[in-house]
DNA sequence: CGCAAAATTGAACCCAATCAATGTTCGTGG
DNA sequence: CCACGAACATTGATTGGGTTCAATTTTGCG
């Protein structure tokens, strides 16, 4: 998009930081902001008759709540923050004034609508297709390569964090591990092994069209 | 979007139909058309080891996939028809150029999406946030106020098809419809009758943010 | 060092899937 | 129009993955 309109709209915006677990915006309300992680990690849930689900997590550096913003209705899940966070706060009708005066804009915002719409999917096949322990397995492979550091990870929050973003309790992550440990995971406190990497991998089966 | 633009791409359109259980496209294949259903359902699932899962069900009219055609990269779910159906397929590569020389299409493109993913964080929310008799209750309550037929809805596909709709298996459903007889739920044959419908309500507890 | 939060472990339970058997419906061909 | 077979639907028994509750143990931090 050109630097004028970008100018503009970060003129606007508002660049804010937050601690953790502090609450965004809450499910039922209507768009003020489309936010931007920048830093840190957000969670999405929703809740219902005291059930409550994540429904994503978002890191830095992607928008949230991009689709209520675009068809100014309410928010259909509420955000917080998982870890202290910086978000970056566009006033929703400046967004949506852009949309009309900028085509490029508008092709960066399919894309990212795009983009997101294919998260969500992604994470809907992880959460029906695998069981908890597949789910954990995959997800210390995909880590375990993020940080190159071949053989172990370093949890950066606690596994009840963890737990929620793998869409289980911390009872059942725990279990998950001692099941893992058949494929050469150990787990030391905040520490986990990964012995035999092929092992993991045939159990956990992952595929470019869940993973990424 | 100008009428121009909208006869050059219903020109390299073209509209098809299909019997009922014909696999329209298969995940991990690249898009070429947008497909847009006119008539007709259709069921978007996924398929990982020998498992599989229902993501969503599309009814006219709506697109689907079109995430897919935005980006240009590979499906991420697969589609068959449930009945039979007529499908309109647009060149994908028709939709791309169109994005970049319409505005008020790309505004529409943008608006499309954004409803799609609300759709799919209802659907998401549905699944995670009730049981399996509260998802056929809701369902029961949609359907009988679509109609207007207050206390009744006759099925015009079978239970089967309606269990992958619901998230669940034929049995489950079953199971569902004998507990919901204590909210006044009886079904002969296709014909379901509701005797009691704010005990069903009660039961049920519909909500705005996943029922829209 | 000591306490509160987090993590693990065990037991009971729940929802839903699976397997298996039986009953029902529906479409088709005689 | 009826009879028959195949698909659909229901019911029961079993299983499994996961949650919940409760009791310890470990961790981390003041």
């Amino acid at each position: 998009m050109s630097e004028a309109h970008f100018d503009s709209l970060m003129k606007a915006a508002l660049l804010q930081r937050f601690p953790k677990q502090v609450v965004l915006i809450e499910e039922g309300h209507r768009p003020d902001f489309l936010h931007v992680v920048v830093e840190g990690l957000v969670e999405l849930f929703s809740q219902h008759r005291s059930r409550e689900t994540t429904i994503d997590i978002i890191r830095p550096v992607t928008t949230f709540i991009l689709a209520a913003v675009a068809t100014d209705e309410v928010y259909l899940k509420s955000a917080r923050t998982l870890t202290p966070a910086r978000i970056l706060l566009v006033p929703a009708q400046a967004v949506r004034d852009m949309l009309t005066r900028d085509p490029d804009f508008a092709r960066a915002m399919i894309h990212e609508l795009a983009l997101r719409y294919r998260g969500i999917v992604r994470t809907l096949k992880n959460e029906k297709l695998r069981s908890g322990s597949e789910r954990v397995a995959n997800w210390i492979i995909r880590t375990s390569q993020d940080g190159e550091k071949s053989g172990s990870i370093v949890l950066t929050y606690d596994k009840r964090t963890l737990a929620s973003h793998l869409g289980m309790t911390p009872e059942s992550l725990s279990r998950a591990f001692s099941h893992l440990a058949d494929y050469g995971v150990r787990c030391h406190g905040r520490k986990i092994e990964i012995s035999d990497r092929s092992a993991l991998l045939s159990f956990a089966a992952p595929d470019p069209l869940i993973d990424g």
